[in-house]
DNA sequence: ATAATAAATATAATCGATTATATTAAAACG
DNA sequence: CGTTTTAATATAATCGATTATATTTATTAT
C-alpha cells in the first residue's frame, strides 16, 4: 500500500463512504493482504483527507468483519478463510430461511415482478460476463427477498454480515461460470412466486448447500 | 436531556465505550425518548469530552439499531416496538438454531460445566432479584452456546443484533418473575449436555415461542 | 554478554476550531 | 395575503494539531 498512488477523492463532504470503499477495494484487489496494517494517518494523507473520516470508515470495516482493531495499536486486514466463507453461508442460510418464510407470506404481485426483473438482470449480466453487475444483482436478489419478509431486524442483521463482499469472493473463486450460477436462482424465484413455503425452503437450502459443497472442492 | 446534569467521565482515553454506554443508559432510562435528537456537540459538552468520540459512539449505536442517522441532520432515538421485539426474537431463534446445532456437535465436558455454572448464576441472580446481573447471565448463557458452535461469523452476527438491550427491554416488560424466566433455560441446557440435537432444537424453539406469545399478551 | 531500564519513534485517540449542509426565520415580491 | 427568495442559526462533517499509548531502539547496570 505504501508505494501506490491513489486518486484523491473528490472535494465534497461525506467522504466516509468513499474512503471505506477505497480501503475495501484495496483489500479486494489484494493490495492489502491479510495481516497488513491499515494506518489511519497514511490513508488520510494519500487520499487527501483528514484522519477523522478515515477512522470512521475503518470502524465500519471493523463492524462488518473485514478488519480487526486492536486498541492503541491499529487495524489489520483479516484473512477470509474457506471456513469463514462456509460459516457465512450457513448464517445466510438460516437468516434467509426466515426471510423466505416471511416473503412467501407477504409477497404481492408487484414484488414478484420485481424479483423476476432482478433475476433477469442477473442473467443478462452473466451473459455479458459483467462480474461487478452480476454480484450486485445476485446480492440484490437475496436482499429483496429478505426485505419483502417485512422483518426490519432481519434485514439489518443480514446486511451487516458482510454479504456483499463475501459473495464477491465466493463468486470469484467459484469453478462455475456466471451463467451457471445465475440460473440457480430460478427455483427459488418460482417457489416464492407460487407462494410455496415448503419448496422455497428446499430451494434455499439446496442453493447454499451447493455453494458450500463447491467450497470443499477447492484445493486452497 | 437538556436539563439533566451528567457526571463527567473519568479523564483517560478510550472514552468511546463509556460515552456509548452513557447515551445508551439515557435511552434505557427513558431520559431520551423515541424520536429525540442526539446532538453530538451537546453530549460532548455535558460529558466534558470532544465531539469526535461522541460521534464514534453514536455510530456504534446506529450500527446496533438503537438510533437512526440522517446525514447532515443528526441522530434520532429509534422506537423499539413490540414488532421489533418479535422480529428480533425470530432472528435470534434462527441464528441460535444454527448455534445450538454446532454446539451439540462441538461441546466438550468443560464447556458443559461452564454453561451449567452460568445457568446457576442466572438462577441465583433471579432469587436475589438482581435485575442487571440476571440480564447479563441470560445473555451470556445464549452467547456461550453460540460461541461453542465455533462459527465466528455467527457469533459476530448474533452480537450485532443488539441482543443485550432487547433482552433488557423484553425482560423488563415481561409478566413473569426472574425465577420463572431463568428456569426456562434448563431444558436447553440439558439437551445440549445430552448432546441431543433434536431435543435442543425443540427446546430452543419453545423458548422463543414462549417469549413471543407473551409479547402478544401485553396490551403494550 | 545479558537483562533491565530509559529514550525515541510511530501511530491511535482525542481535542478545539473550521467548513458544509439543512432547517428555520425574516424579508422581499407579486 | 400568500409565495418565493434571502439571511440567520443550529449542528453535522471535517480538519490540523495535540495527547496518550505501544513498540522499538539505545543505554546502563549487573
Amino acid at each position: 500500500m505504501d508505494t501506490l498512488k491513489r486518486k484523491p477523492i473528490e472535494k465534497r463532504p461525506l467522504y466516509r463512504d468513499e474512503i471505506r470503499n477505497a480501503i475495501k477495494k484495496a483489500i479486494m484487489l489484494g493490495e492489502l493482504k491479510p495481516g497488513d496494517r491499515i494506518i489511519e494517518t497514511r490513508w488520510a494523507r494519500e487520499l487527501g483527507v483528514s484522519q477523522s473520516p478515515v477512522r470512521e470508515a475503518i470502524r465500519e470495516l471493523e463492524m462488518i468483519g473485514l478488519v480487526e482493531n486492536i486498541p492503541y495499536q491499529g487495524c489489520f486486514v483479516k484473512k477470509v478463510t474457506k471456513k469463514d466463507m462456509k460459516d457465512s453461508y450457513k448464517v445466510r442460510q438460516h437468516l434467509e430461511m426466515l426471510g423466505v418464510q416471511g416473503a412467501v407470506e407477504h409477497v404481492n404481485e408487484e414484488q414478484i415482478q420485481e424479483i423476476y426483473s432482478i433475476l433477469k438482470d442477473m442473467e443478462h449480466a452473466a451473459e455479458d460476463n459483467d462480474f461487478d453487475l452480476y454480484i450486485k444483482k445476485d446480492v440484490l436478489f437475496h436482499k429483496k427477498i429478505v426485505a419483502i419478509s417485512k422483518n426490519d431486524i432481519l434485514l439489518r442483521s443480514w446486511e451487516q454480515c458482510n454479504i456483499h463482499d463475501l459473495t464477491y469472493i465466493g463468486t470469484w473463486i467459484s469453478h462455475h461460470t456466471l451463467e451457471q450460477l445465475s440460473v440457480r436462482h430460478e427455483g427459488l424465484y418460482e417457489a416464492i412466486a407460487a407462494r410455496d413455503t415448503e419448496r422455497a425452503s428446499r430451494e434455499l437450502t439446496r442453493h447454499f448447500e451447493q455453494l458450500m459443497e463447491e467450497l470443499d472442492l477447492r484445493e486452497d
